[in-house]
DNA sequence: GAGACATACAACCGTATGGTTGTATCGAGA
DNA sequence: TCTCGATACAACCATACGGTTGTATGTCTC
């Protein structure tokens, strides 16, 4: 079996909604099932579970039974992935600097006397 | 003036397309324009503009005048707010692991002989 | 000032998204 | 096995999104 490769617009697209960011913060617990989590949300039981559908598929939550519940609980890992993309950046970004630094000339380095 | 608040709907809806995101990439250099950004992409001028407009709404690039062009420049800031949201999630984990450690009890630190 | 290049913006279209209600499945306990 | 609590899923609706084309605004260059 093979791992699926990380899904940036599934991940970020449902990170993009302050109620599953939400869910996500309070998912690290791992102690709410879903009709527990839809308690706290202005909405219908069927609208937050699609928003866990959605955490789900983006690999950012997990669900696991516990009983006749489906505690759900957010992957560490699947955060660290969307994270690792955005140092990504950083590190182009340092990148640039450095290139930039080669084309000013070494010189630059040390301030002329 | 005021500073906005960070608005991570928009931040991480920006972040949630290819496309997008292949911009903020490519706009860490600060050399293109976008009627350049747009050639790399399948797509209309007017697309790739609007997918500018959009990362510009959320903070992650902004735009300057050289001439008659306007070039597209990441905003490395933007996208560390992104990441200190995601480091968040860590330190609740982290703050979690703390309390369960409580929770068991101060001995389990040491295993019994 | 005229023409050309670069950007901006409005109107439109198909599809995806976030919400609803209603019905079906599944597991635990009497 | 019957029932109840919890979850799943389908159908539907309004609005947002990603793309298009067309037109308007700026800004260099001649």
């Amino acid at each position: 079996m093979q791992v699926a490769p990380p899904d940036f617009d599934r991940m970020f697209g449902a990170l993009a909604d302050a109620t599953r960011r939400d869910i996500v913060r309070r998912a690290i617990d791992a102690e709410e099932g879903v009709a527990e989590l839809a308690e706290h949300y202005p909405m219908s039981f069927a609208a937050v579970q699609k928003h866990v559908a959605i955490l789900e598929r983006a690999g950012l939550v997990t669900k696991v039974r516990i009983g006749r519940r489906k505690v759900v609980r957010t992957n560490l890992e699947g955060l660290r992935v969307a994270r690792r993309l955005l140092d990504q950046y950083e590190e182009v970004w340092r990148g640039r600097l450095g290139r930039m630094a080669q084309l000013v000339g070494e010189d630059r380095k040390e301030p002329p006397r």
